[in-house]
DNA sequence: AAAAAAG
């Protein structure tokens, strides 16, 4: 089976063949004809798993008939995240690339300058956050009247995140006679109900969650303390590990993590919630480009992200909830490549992790304690700043710069192009190739790794 | 309990 058994044009084929893409995957094939057939879908499924492609080759061809008129939008895409929404985007721009669809994306903590320019002129394919989209719509920036086809992604999670009102809202405007795609990696009671207000006779599909049973990465769980978590990390860290995202539970944690580790010498940059959209995106460019190559994030980096050739992701707190758990490993270990995700735990996590061993079944391996030599200190004096504060600080904290005094041997701030302090392995990393590997699920988007291609740059940093 | 998203 191929993609030119799916009914596709041939112009979308030559796309996805420059994409280097053989095989549709499983979500693909199920998905892609009868969304050309103009079918309502519920698609179970999770990033990972093809499932972007699976709506946006099709919608490709169906918009390439027809064209946009002012302000009137003919198919919408909803995102729970930024990231999620620009990804969407490029993949749009990649496979749109012989079709001339305009797009728009709509996302907050960009300016409206871009946006109101794009809407005014007519877009074929609009992408959103809901927020701004609400914004845009009360503004009377847009008239969703003309959308011919929705897409709701992600639904499990904009449900966590509160949006069902606001796509209640917004499906309300939409004109009834329109096609409707719903992907979730869940089926929760509010989201069942979503799709049988808002979708007719929809098609159900459903494909394998991928990460959990993703062999190709290597789990462990190493034991640690509350006051120890840090020295534990970096031993690991020096272990042989090209490059690493590494979670914790909360944004201050991530601050704060993020400062300890570049206080240690390490090229570390950070990615949460509270900073700005374009510094985001930075950060997430500056990791990708090989800049850093330690990633410190709260989980609005757990979901969906496409990164190639992350080695490790690390849990620095055990995440509250299983899924996430599932979420952030899948950082690494894509498109064909290994990958390792390690989990710190303290003596208070045992039942998170009993939690995530139950859902991904497996028994993870433990390094408990008594097991670990001892973290070597590797600071000249770790003890003072270096603990994890018990209470998470509040307020000014977060833009206030650590006082000189309270930090050993700060490494000299590095311009671009100097080669970064990264601490390298005393064992020689095992470099992970993801050319060498199978053919990539299309929604393993290598353009993450790529610059930020223009139509992209004027609207996230104009 | 946390984070995310509209300022």
């Amino acid at each position: 089976m191929s993609f030119a058994d799916l009914g596709l044009s041939d112009e979308l084929l030559r796309a996805v063949e420059d994409s280097g893409y053989t095989e549709p995957t499983p979500v693909q094939r199920q998905a892609i004809p009868s969304v050309l057939m103009n079918k309502d879908l519920i698609a179970i499924a999770q990033t990972g798993t093809g499932k972007t492609a699976s709506f946006v080759l099709p919608m490709i061809d169906i918009l390439s008939h027809g064209r946009a008129r002012a302000r009137m939008p003919r198919s919408l895409i909803l995102e729970p995240t930024r990231e999620l929404a620009a990804q969407v985007a490029e993949n749009f721009e990649k496979y749109g690339k012989n079709s001339k669809l305009s797009m728009a994306l709509l996302i907050g903590g960009v300016g409206f300058g871009d946006q109101d320019k794009a809407l005014e002129k007519g877009v074929d394919v609009l992408i959103a956050t809901p927020g701004r989209l609400m914004d845009q719509f009360g503004r009377g920036k847009i008239l969703l009247s003309g959308v011919d086809i929705l897409v709701i992604d992600e639904a499990d999670r904009m449900l966590d995140m509160g949006f069902v009102p606001d796509i209640e809202a917004i499906c309300s405007k939409l004109p009834p006679r329109r096609q409707t795609l719903l992907f979730s990696a869940t089926m929760p009671p509010p989201i069942k109900k979503l799709a049988d207000r808002f979708l007719t006779e929809p098609r159900h599909i459903e494909v394998a969650r991928p990460a959990a049973a993703n062999a190709l990465i290597t789990q462990r769980l190493v034991e640690s303390t509350v006051r120890g978590k840090r020295d534990t990390l970096r031993a690991l860290l020096r272990e042989g590990v090209k490059n690493a995202i590494i979670f914790a539970n909360r944004k201050t944690t991530v601050r704060d993590l993020a400062a300890s580790l570049k206080r240690h010498g390490f090229a570390v940059g950070q990615i949460h919630g509270d900073m700005e959209q374009a510094e985001r995106l930075r950060e997430l460019d500056r990791f990708k480009a090989d800049e850093i190559n330690v990633l410190v994030a709260s989980d609005v980096a757990a979901r969906g992200l496409d990164i190639k050739g992350v080695s490790h992701v690390f849990n620095f707190d055990v995440p509250w909830h299983p899924d996430d758990y599932v979420h952030r490993i899948g950082r690494t270990g894509r498109a064909g490549a290994t990958g390792t995700a390690i989990t710190l735990y303290t003596a208070e996590d045992a039942e998170a992790i009993d939690q995530i061993e139950k859902l991904t079944k497996t028994n993870i391996d433990r390094t408990p304690l008594s097991g670990q030599a001892p973290a070597a200190p590797s600071g000249p004096s770790d003890e003072a700043d270096d603990q994890p504060r018990s209470q998470p600080r509040r307020g000014r904290s977060r833009s206030a710069a650590k006082p000189a005094g309270d930090a050993p041997a700060k490494p000299r701030v590095q311009t671009a192009g100097a080669a970064p302090a990264k601490p390298r392995a005393q064992t020689a990393p095992e470099p992970v190739r993801a050319e060498q590997a199978p053919p990539l699920p299309v929604d393993a988007n290598p353009e993450w790794n790529g610059p930020v291609p223009a139509f992209l740059q004027v609207r996230l940093h104009g």
